[in-house]
DNA sequence: ACAAATACCCTTTTT
DNA sequence: GGGTATTTGT
């Protein structure tokens, strides 16, 4: 009944007419075609940028099952971030039938990993409803680590203790190993942190990012069959974005593909930009040599830019040395000139591009959808925001995580995850006071204590309060009320005190979620909270409602796909799939295409997008490239990728941008154009320099010609003496005026010439005669 | 227990 | 500068 059900043709083709052969190959370049063919064994898609590979993925999925007849589910395609993974399935489904898009594997190595974990938990040790840490999960359990060893966070910071132990994990070494090649004094301390950090996480039941790929590895190793089922359920692996794995995640896809051979990997060694988070670019240039009879395709022609876009990029990227070199071209128009635009400061800069984007969008009706905003770090998103509310221009900024990083939102998840994970000591700790219940920090305190004494966890000496030593009835009873709240969530969800399963559990995920918000205070903690009087923070409750709610219509709509008479979805599982999604969250998956907004998002984000309208900002030495790499050869050449992934994701209109002077951090500094706009050849582009600078003309003694001596310029003529707080003595060697600002070059006795901002220095004129320079 | 004051991280990029 | 975490004061 079920297999007859499943093979009949009439549900497709009333979704979708089946495509012949022809259908799916039409439009293909020689090489496009020859990358979706080559079905078996390894092959390697080195693919520039617009070159068409999201369509020659998902064309390959669609010949895979439509004209070679793989089943579906043989079918694994990886992608970089979730939403890529959404897209990708989106695109396939217009092709081969919905329920047989949905039938193949599409998703991102984390959430690949998750899942097989939890499938497998028992194997590893783990309950089912294990955690998924996030950063800042992590930043607790490495900051109790450093306490509980009684080592100072100023020596090891728990940013920098994670970052080492994060690379470790990455190289697949677990604590054991990374303490067995420690050999100086700083890591034989990481090591330490390291095993205390994984002692803390194993107690809690909890993964963080990183072992979510180690211990799939580990896994695969210690489970041979649990690698030979799944090597048999995946029988073809695709791996886009293969530029930015690392070790683990090439470990993961070549255990799987071990057997059948089937690995496809595509991605542009030019476009690498995770050096720092432990991609191996090494992967993706040494496929050839790994899978000897490696097919390799070349995708070079670019359907996305102009020309001389595409031509800037090319030249730009020239100038890395460790690469494989692409014959980039197009048949695409020429195009406009590329703007280098110049302003005085990051506000200007903001203006300025906010009204080349009302130019183009009055003028020549570019949909505010179609243009894009890229910057190096999240910080220079603020006036750029200012910039575009001002003018009540639409625009979303990828940061999806950033809802999920509120204080309030935190506490709500933390709840969720300490009611579903209940060795899960960290997110119980996090919410064991809050809203406040009586039980006090020293309370926590002389539970830890008590626990780290008789050697159990703090969350099984919580349980028996009574047991801990000179803590009073109040005390008591607080803690005894507030882990029988905890029962009695986890009883309404349909789990035990161990993470499994009992029956019951029939309430809708939002209205869960909603209980829990409403029995636990934090929604008349915020609802009475008197330092937040728009009720914003009870409105992020709500709006998690809402997503909860979100996410439990599409679950139930892809299990009515999935199997269809089976039993209703359980609360159980779609509280882990909704926390699992909540943790695996990345920020350009909050972002929408054809949103009507303009789109603001790091260059990281950028990666994989287009838009017909690009502007960078910010593209100054320091800024792009950043300041941390400007002295590693390798790392300059990564900033040199990302600046070329930014030029690249412009179809039509490039604007490059910088500002002379931008603060940061309140402090306004002067800066330089970035090299990297140098590299650019000079018929590419035009500039336009909005500063009403005289470009640091340094001839001594001579005041700007444009610069009228009024206001403060008029109080410090070329010449004068001066003394600054911090420099000392100086004279003036120029001024110039720059809109807003007075501008001048100070050579001083001690540091020598500063262009400093007379309205912001504390200049003080002194007369050479009264007060000699000793 | 709560409000206010201070201290302290932060800012490179993220699954 | 900006927000959160920790502390101090009432």
């Amino acid at each position: 009944m079920t297999s007859d059900f499943f093979d009949a043709p009439i549900e497709d083709s009333f979704e979708q007419p089946q495509q012949s052969n022809q259908d799916l190959l039409k439009g293909l370049t020689e090489p496009q075609v020859e990358a979706v063919t080559t079905t078996e064994g390894p092959l390697l898609v080195l693919a520039g940028p617009g070159s068409g590979k999201t369509r020659v993925i998902t064309s390959r999925i669609a010949y895979l099952i439509l004209e070679c007849g793989i089943p579906p589910w043989n079918v694994l395609a990886i992608t970089f971030t979730n939403k890529a993974a959404g897209e990708m399935r989106e695109r396939v489904s217009k092709v081969v039938s919905q329920r047989q898009s949905e039938a193949a594997t599409i998703c991102t190595f984390h959430s690949l990993c998750a899942r097989i974990i939890r499938q497998y938990a028992d194997k590893l040790g783990l309950p089912p409803s294990y955690s998924i840490y996030d950063t800042s999960d992590q930043k607790r359990a490495a900051k109790q680590a450093l306490e509980v060893l009684g080592i100072d966070t100023k020596n090891f910071p728990p940013a920098s203790v994670l970052n080492a132990i994060s690379n470790a994990k990455n190289e697949l070494q677990n604590a054991d190993a990374f303490a067995g090649q420690a050999d100086d004094f700083y890591s034989k301390k990481i090591a330490t942190i390291y095993k205390k950090y994984e002692q803390i996480l194993d107690q809690s039941h909890s993964l963080d990012f990183d072992d979510l790929l180690l211990k799939t590895v580990q896994l695969f190793r210690e489970h041979p069959i649990v690698l030979a089922e799944l090597q048999e359920r995946y029988q073809y692996v695709m791996i886009d974005e293969y530029q930015d794995t690392n070790h683990a995640q090439f470990m993961i896809a070549n255990a799987l593909a071990a057997r059948h051979k089937n690995i496809c990997a595509t991605g542009d060694p030019d476009q690498s930009i995770y050096g720092w988070r432990g991609a191996n670019i090494q992967n993706i240039l040494d496929f050839e040599a790994i899978y000897a009879n490696a097919t390799t395709v070349r995708l070079e022609q670019n359907y996305r830019s102009t020309k001389r876009i595409l031509a800037a990029a090319d030249a730009l990227i020239q100038n890395n040395s460790a690469r494989k070199h692409k014959d980039l071209w197009t048949d695409n128009e020429e195009g406009e000139l590329i703007e280098v635009l110049t302003s005085r400061d990051e506000r200007e800069e903001a203006r300025q591009i906010v009204q080349e984007f009302e130019k183009l969008n009055c003028d020549e009706n570019v949909a505010w959808g179609e243009m894009a905003v890229f910057y190096r770090m999240n910080s220079l998103s603020r006036v750029m925001e200012d910039a575009l509310r001002d003018r009540g221009i639409p625009y979303q900024i990828a940061r999806g995580t950033a809802f999920y990083d509120r204080k309030e939102i935190k506490d709500a998840v933390a709840y969720l995850r300490a009611i579903v994970n209940p060795a899960d000591e960290i997110n119980l700790l996090r919410i064991i006071n809050m809203p406040t219940r009586g039980i006090s920090d020293k309370t926590v305190k002389s539970a830890q204590a008590s626990a780290l004494a008789s050697n159990v966890s703090s969350i099984q000496i919580l349980m028996q309060p009574e047991l801990i030593p000179n803590l009073n009835t109040r005390a008591i009873n607080s803690v005894n009320k507030f882990m029988g709240q905890l029962h009695h969530w986890r009883e309404v969800a349909g789990l035990n005190e161990e993470g499994g399963m009992l029956t019951g559990g029939t309430m809708s995920l939002p209205d869960y979620v909603e209980l829990v918000l409403s029995e636990c205070g934090l929604q008349d903690y915020y609802r009475n909270d008197k330092s937040d009087p728009d009720g914003e923070r009870l409105a992020n409750l709500g709006e998690l409602i809402t997503s909860a709610q979100q996410f439990a219509e599409d679950y139930v709509a892809e299990i009515d796909n999935e199997i269809r008479e089976n039993a209703p979805a359980l609360l159980r599982e779609m509280l882990l799939g909704f926390l699992e999604q909540i943790a695996l969250m990345s920020d350009v998956d909050a972002i929408e295409s054809d949103q009507g907004s303009v789109t603001l998002m790091t260059l990281h984000a950028a990666k994989g997008l287009e838009f017909n309208v690009v502007a960078m900002i910010g593209v100054e030495d320091g800024m792009l490239p950043h300041d941390r790499s400007q002295n590693d050869e390798n790392e300059l050449e990564e900033e040199r990728r990302l600046c070329f992934v930014g030029i690249t994701r412009a179809q039509k209109r490039l604007i490059i941008s910088s500002a002379r002077y931008r603060t940061v951090f309140g402090q306004t500094m002067p800066t330089i154009a970035s090299r990297f706009i140098k590299e650019l050849p000079e018929e590419l582009y035009e500039s336009t320099d909005l500063s009403a600078d005289d470009f640091g003309s340094s001839s001594f003694g001579v005041a700007s010609s444009g610069g009228q001596a009024t206001g403060i310029s008029a109080k410090y003529p070329a010449g004068t003496m001066v003394r600054h707080p911090k420099f000392g003595i100086g004279r003036i060697q120029n001024v110039s005026s720059m809109g807003g600002h007075t501008r001048a070059q100070v050579a001083f006795n001690t540091v020598g010439v500063k262009p400093l901002i007379l309205e912001y220095a504390k200049l003080e004129v002194i007369n050479i005669e009264e007060e000699p320079p000793f």
